[in-house]
DNA sequence: CATGAATGAGCCTTCATTCAT
DNA sequence: CATGAATGAAGGCTCATTCAT
C-alpha cells in the first residue's frame, strides 16, 4: 500500500523522468507528449494538467535535469596548496566524468546538443549554468596558468580550447568509435583521455603565455 | 527532347537543393517533404515519385551534399619546403573556413551534427569522408610534429585535440555567441581563431612529444 | 455555523452568477464549466458537486435568471384614466428598456435567443413567462385598441407585430449597427425608438381595426 | 461509372453541402469538422486540404449558401404601373417565402442567427447582402409610401419595422408555435401572415407619414 | 513524366467528469 | 463540505504517402 500510494501520487515526477529521457533522445520537436505519457504510464492529458503545455513541460524538464546534475556535482573544493596543473587535471576529469559517465548526465548532454542545433528560449538556462558551474572554475585555473596579465579574451580562448577537447569526446562519439574502434569509450577510458587532454592543454596554455609575453615586450 | 530531359533533371536537382537546405536546418524528422517541395517549387508527390521515400531522399541528399563538398575541397597541396607548423595553420584555417564559411559547407556541418545525435546508416558516409579528406592530411602533419616514433594512438589523440577546437566553434556557436557577445563569429574572425588554435595546438603537440620522449627513455 | 452556511451559499450563488453570464455570452455548448468556475473563483469540480452536471447547472441558471428578472419587473400598474395609446408607449418603452438596458436583462435575452436557436426543455420556462408577463398586458392594451369584437387571432397578430419591432432591435443589433452606424444603440436611444415603434404600431393597429370593420360589414 | 465519377470528384462540393447544414444547425464553434466530413462521407483531412482551415471552410460555406440563395431569388421585377402597396405585399411575401419556405433558405437564416449571437468576421458578408438584396428594394417602396420628403432616417425606421415582423416569424418560431399552437406555421400560412404584415405596415407607414407632415408644418 | 486529389495515422490540446481525500 | 488530481473522449490540424489520370 505504501508502494501503491507512492506509485500513485508522483505522477508529476514520473512525467518529468520520462520527459527528460524522451527529450534527450529526440529533442523538443521530435518528442511527443504521447510517448512521454506512455513511458510514464499516465494519461495523455496529465501533461497539460501538470505543465499546461508541451513547452512548459520542456522547460520544467530542463530545470529538473539541471538541478539533478548540480546536486550530483558536489564540486569538492580542492585543498589549498594544490598546483594549478593538478587542479586542471581534476577539472578535466570532472568534465569527462559528467559527460561520459553512465546515467542521466548523458541525457543532459544530449539535450544541450539538441538545443545547440535548434536553439529555443531554453538555451539561456544552459548558458547561465555553463557560466556559473563550468566557466567560472575554469577561468580561475586558466588565469593562473596564463599569468595575471593575460586578457579576458586570451583566457576565454584557452578555456574554449580545453573544453572543446572534452566536448568532442562526448558529442562525436558516434564517429570516433567508428573511426578508432580500438580506443575504448567506456568509463574506464576516462583517466587516459583526461591525461592526454591535460598534457595537451598545459602545453597549449604555455605556448599562449609565451606568445603573450613576446607581444608585450 | 533536350529540353525535356533538362527539365526533368531540373526537378530532381531542385528537390535535392531544397532537401539539403531543409535537412541541414531541421534534421531528418523535423523536416517535412511539404516544405522541401514548396522550397523547390514542385508538387508534393514529386518526392515520392523521384525518390520513393523521405528516407531515400535523405540519403540522396546526403550523398549529393558530400559530393559537392568534395569537389569544392580541392585541397591544393602545399609546396614542398613548407614547414609542418605552416601546414598546420593552413589545415586549421581550411577547417574553419569550411565549417564557419557562409553557404552550403555549413549545411553539411549541420547535417553531420544531426547524424551525430541520431546516427542513421548514412553516418558511414561521413566516417569514410572524414578519414580520407580530413584525417589523412592531419595525420601527416601531426606525425611530423610529434616525431616518427609517435604511436598511431598518440597521433590520433592529438588530431582529435586539434579538430575538437575547430568543431566547437561551429557547433557550439549558439552558446558561445551568447556567452561572449564581444567575440564576433562571422567569416572575418576566422584568421584570429585559426591563429589561436594553431598556437595552442603547437604547444600541446610539443608537450605530448616531450612526454613521449620521457616515457621512452 | 452562520458563517459556514453563508460561505456555502456563496459558492453556489457565485457559480450561478458566473453561469448566467457565461451561458448568456456563449450559449450552452460553447460555455465551459472551466470558464464558469474560474469566473466564480471556485474549484473545477464544484459544478459537478453542486449541480451534478453541466446540464443541471444550465437549468438552474435559467431558473435563477428568470426569477431575478421577474422580481425586477414590478410592472407598476398604470393609473386609471390613462389612454390605451399612452399605455402602449409605456409597454414598448418597458420592453426596450429590458431588452437593451445594460446589465443582466440583456443576459436573459441572449439566453432566450440561444434557446430559440437550439431549444431545450428549458424553453417552456420562457414560454410560460412570456405568456404571463409580456403577452397578458399587451393583450389588454391591443384588445382595447382593436375594439372588443377583434378576434383573439387578430389580437395575437398585432401583438406579434409590436413585439417583433422591439425584439429586432435587441437581436439584430450586430447587423443594424453595421448597416446604420449613425443610429446610436445605447440606452439613450431608447425613447427615440420607442416613439417610432409606438407611432408605427398605432397606425398598424388602426389599419387592422378598419380592415376588421369592413370584413364584418 | 458515370455515377461513380461524379460521386468521386465533387468532394469539395459534398463538403460544402455538409458544412452548410452543420453550421446552420450548430453555428461555427459547435460544429465539428469531423461531423461535417462524416456527413459528407470524406476523410477528415479533406477539409484542410480543400479549405485550409475550419475558418476558411466556414467562409466558403457562407459564400456558397449566399450564392445559392441569390440564384434562387430571381427577384422578378414587377410590371410598370403596379402600386407601391402591391409591391410592398410582394416584397413581404418574398421575404416570408424565403425565410419560412422549405429547403436550404432556412439553413441560411439559421447561420445568420448564429452570426447575430456570436458575430465573426463573416457577418460582413451578410451585411453586404442585406444592404443590396433586401434593403435597397425595400427602401424604394417605403420611400414612395412615405413621400419624397421623408428623411433616410425615417425610411430606415419603417423598413426595420416591416422586416422585424417577417424576421420574428422565422426566428421566434420555437416560442410562437408553443404559445399559439393554433396558428399553423407551414408554407401554407405564408399568405395569411403576409396579408397581416402588409396591412399593419401600410397603416404604420401612413401614420409615420402623417407625423412627418405635422412636424414639417 | 508529373500532378491534383484524397487518405489514415498521429499530434497537441481542451473538456466534462470522477475519485480519493 | 470541498478540492486537487487524474482521466477518456473528442477536436482541429499536419504529415507522408498513394492513386487515378
Amino acid at each position: 500500500m505504501a508502494d501503491d500510494s507512492s506509485q500513485t501520487h508522483d505522477t508529476r515526477e514520473r512525467i518529468l523522468d520520462a520527459a527528460i529521457e524522451e527529450f534527450a533522445l529526440n529533442g523538443f520537436k521530435n518528442s511527443t507528449t504521447r510517448a512521454i505519457c506512455r513511458r510514464a504510464g499516465v494519461n495523455n492529458a496529465a501533461v497539460n494538467y501538470h505543465f499546461r503545455d508541451k513547452q512548459h513541460l520542456y522547460h520544467s524538464a530542463l530545470e529538473e535535469a539541471l538541478a539533478r546534475h548540480m546536486t550530483r556535482w558536489v564540486g569538492e573544493p580542492l585543498h589549498e596548496g594544490v598546483t594549478a596543473e593538478e587542479r586542471l587535471f581534476h577539472f578535466i576529469s570532472d568534465q569527462l566524468t559528467h559527460m561520459l559517465g553512465a546515467g542521466s548526465p548523458d541525457d543532459l548532454m544530449r539535450i544541450v546538443s539538441h538545443e545547440l542545433l535548434d536553439p529555443t528560449s531554453a538555451i539561456d538556462l544552459f548558458v547561465a549554468e555553463a557560466v556559473n558551474v563550468v566557466h567560472a572554475p575554469a577561468r580561475a585555473i586558466v588565469q593562473e596558468l596564463l599569468g595575471p596579465e593575460a586578457s579576458p579574451q586570451a583566457v576565454s580562448d584557452c578555456i574554449r580550447s580545453v573544453l572543446a577537447q572534452c566536448f568532442l569526446l562526448s558529442h562525436a562519439r558516434a564517429i570516433i568509435s567508428r573511426m578508432e574502434p580500438e580506443s575504448a569509450f567506456d568509463e574506464r577510458s576516462i583517466p587516459r583521455h583526461a591525461e592526454h587532454i591535460t598534457r595537451f592543454s598545459l602545453g597549449g596554455i604555455a605556448a599562449c603565455r609565451e606568445s603573450l609575453a613576446h607581444q608585450d615586450s
